[in-house]
DNA sequence: TATTAAAGTTAGCCATGTCTAACAAATATT
DNA sequence: AATATTTGTTAGACATGGCTAACTTTAATA
């Protein structure tokens, strides 16, 4: 019935509209995220809107239909699931992940997850530190801060991160960073908004750039 | 590369050619097994005969390439491994795991394999009694026959099943037979060609067809 | 062997979803 | 406000893979 095609572009619109809370979502975005043209992102919304699962008008914002809503939950609740699996049962790094769940996570079988996640002991959290909705569709929102945000000289401890992909994360594990590892911002540069992280007895510089992809957790 | 299409095309060819050894492949088998029409599974047959992944001519026998033989099993092993997975690690009954397996057997990753496998214990059969064919594609034939083949008075144990529709099995279980299950053939009526076998201090007379799709190791 | 039946093929159509090129609308900028 | 730039849309083409209807081979049988 629902293509894994479609489920593509209802997560996505799913998680571009959570991520910039206020700011509209456009088509342009949109099509960057599933890496497509613009152009096939407009005729695939037409065909979204009609079935009820996109809600948008012409040069509008796109948000998701209560029908979308519940498709791109259930799909996120799979997603997180399986990378939860591969990493606890299948020695997969967090960096390994994410794509192969991409994949999994098509698989439509109420119970293949609700077994899974038995499998698991029911976690509460994917190894990126995202919180696992339940079979509901319930997911309380974790009061977690981008860690760009802090102000100098504050504690925190590391939550979740922004951007799954195996290069980021990559590069945060050769840092020696990892899920609640407890950092201190000890400086922030004016110049270019740098970072000087203390953790584990080591200092490192990150970027900006960088510091907009962690939550953490302000102790 | 390949699409999840053309594989169930690989393999439906390998199935259909390894169960009548002798007998030719044709479209309408194929087609029918695909749940397509004949006309379907012509125009493919010329596509894949393009992409060097089944040897035919027009109007003559379909057969695989050592390319396509290849992917095939890999998808064998794939497919077996995840019904293994399903009724070991997630409480599946024999009869709920093939269509599952069937949409999980189309990820490609070789590490997820192997993994799998790894967390399966290295399993030698799937729930049904098949062999798993290894990373490299051996797999030993079994010296199976089918219980349709034994003679009156013979003894023998159920190793594995050759139709593994949830109907099927169903019926199998609701019979009192499971795997290495021990039966003796009682009787064989030339009338219809069923069969009255007696197992587990049961007697249960069963058709021909039935008998057809059972396969046993003599003891 | 001639005819009929079964099996296989081709042509032309549809649906999905992508692309490029050309156009329209909405923001930004002067 | 007028123009320029960015963003979004439509039209028309292509690829995949299914279908029906009509036709051709091959196989079966009278």
């Amino acid at each position: 019935m629902i293509s894994s095609n479609v489920e593509d572009y209802l997560k996505a619109i799913f998680q571009l509209s959570s991520e910039d809370e206020e700011k509209k979502v456009g088509t342009n975005q949109l099509a960057e995220y599933l890496n497509i043209k613009p152009a096939s992102a407009s005729v695939m919304l037409k065909k979204l809107r009609t079935r009820e699962l996109v809600s948008y008008e012409k040069y509008g914002r796109i948000g998701l239909t209560p029908k979308g809503w519940n498709i791109a939950v259930a799909l996120i609740r799979r997603h997180r699931l399986w990378e939860t699996f591969l990493h606890q049962k299948l020695n997969f790094t967090w960096d390994e992940v994410h794509e192969l769940a991409h994949d999994l996570e098509h698989i439509q079988s109420e119970k293949l997850i609700r077994e899974l996640d038995k499998h698991l002991g029911y976690p509460s959290h994917d190894p990126h530190g995202h919180i696992i909705p339940d079979e509901k569709g319930n997911f309380s929102k974790d009061e977690r801060v981008l860690l760009a945000n802090l102000a100098q000289g504050e504690k925190c401890r590391l939550v979740s991160v922004r951007d799954s992909s195996a290069e980021f994360l990559k590069y945060v594990t050769q840092l020696g960073l990892a899920l609640s590892t407890e950092i201190e911002v000890r400086e922030i540069r004016d110049f270019d908004g740098s970072l000087l992280l203390a953790y584990d007895n080591r200092m490192e510089s990150v970027s900006r750039k960088f510091a907009e992809n962690i939550f953490v957790k302000i102790l």
